[in-house]
DNA sequence: CGCAGCGCCTGAAGGC
DNA sequence: TGCCTTCAGGCGCTGC
């Protein structure tokens, strides 16, 4: 549904080899303020195509960068040329071989050209927290992000600040294998780093499924990931705990659906 | 400066 | 069957 870490950086790999050295000929783009900047591209070769937390990055030859943010219904879609334009395509980028086009039904994505790192007019971007896999991503780092507020747990990884890239579904699948209850305000340095590990594995394993499809997102190919067979607990309200057969329950924590095991994830 | 509240969007699903 | 309501929710912006 939600494109998060593991589905950005399946487009990422698979955008990579399709327009890396691709130049720009012609850039279209929705009116709106959010996907306009698209055709400032135009004219620029992509040299790279880099990920941070949920966002895509496109590096230009001239040190300019193409964010993308694909939001809830956000897709990238490599096309032949030839291929007729759907009226939910917000953004088309004409390259010298093929069509790289943004298609996103409900417009909660957002494009942006800047000046290479320059991050300030995306503040969510620039305030992202170490990205999951580096080496800073640590049990300390994390027990010390976690304390710098008294929001609920769940709210704090929704807000890209202790972590980058982690949405609402994964972070339901973190706190479950973690065993940590999603509205509590303080964890212990034992519960941080059981989340830490939780929070790896199942952005890890989301990665390895090519991204969870429940009913938006598809990759590059238009293909749908399968990590939607694996998960444990978001959707599963009402069935029972994987791991202790008590029903999961569902709460609202930040004005999100939140679904989590009253026995397993003690308060 | 942190955070609450709001607006953006539209297809799908459920109720009557 | 068809209309109406509710739901899904990431992020930017405003104002306290």
């Amino acid at each position: 549904m939600v494109p998060e870490l593991p589905e950005v950086e399946t487009i990422r790999r698979q955008l990579g080899p399709r327009v890396i050295g691709r130049r720009i000929v012609e850039a279209t783009a929705h009116e709106s303020p959010k996907f306009a900047a698209a055709v400032a591209a135009r004219g620029a070769v992509i040299e790279a195509v880099d990920r941070r937390g949920k966002y895509l990055l496109l590096a230009l030859d001239d040190d300019r960068e193409l964010i993308v943010h694909l939001g809830m219904t956000g897709r990238l879609l490599v096309q032949a040329a030839a291929t007729p334009v759907d009226p939910y395509v917000r953004a088309r980028w004409v390259l010298d071989d093929g069509v790289l086009e943004y298609r996103d039904v409900r417009r909660f994505g957002r494009i942006a050209v800047v000046p290479r790192g320059e991050h300030a007019s995306l503040p969510t971007l620039a305030a992202q927290g170490p990205e999951p896999f580096d080496g800073d991503f640590t049990p300390e780092h994390l027990w010390r992000a976690l304390r710098a507020s008294t929001m609920p747990v769940k709210v704090q990884l929704l807000s890209q600040r202790p972590v980058a890239g982690v949405g609402n579904i994964y972070a339901d699948e973190a706190l479950w294998q973690a065993g940590v209850h999603p509205s509590a305000r303080r964890v212990t340095k034992a519960q941080a780093a059981r989340l830490r590990d939780a929070i790896r594995d199942v952005l890890a394993q989301g990665i390895a499924n090519g991204g969870t499809t429940l009913r938006d997102y598809r990759n590059v190919e238009g293909g749908s990931g399968e990590n939607q067979h694996a998960l444990a607990c978001y959707g599963r309200g009402d069935e029972p705990c994987l791991r202790c057969g008590t029903t999961l329950r569902r709460i609202v924590v930040g004005a999100r659906g939140t679904t989590f095991c009253p026995t397993c994830q003690k308060r």
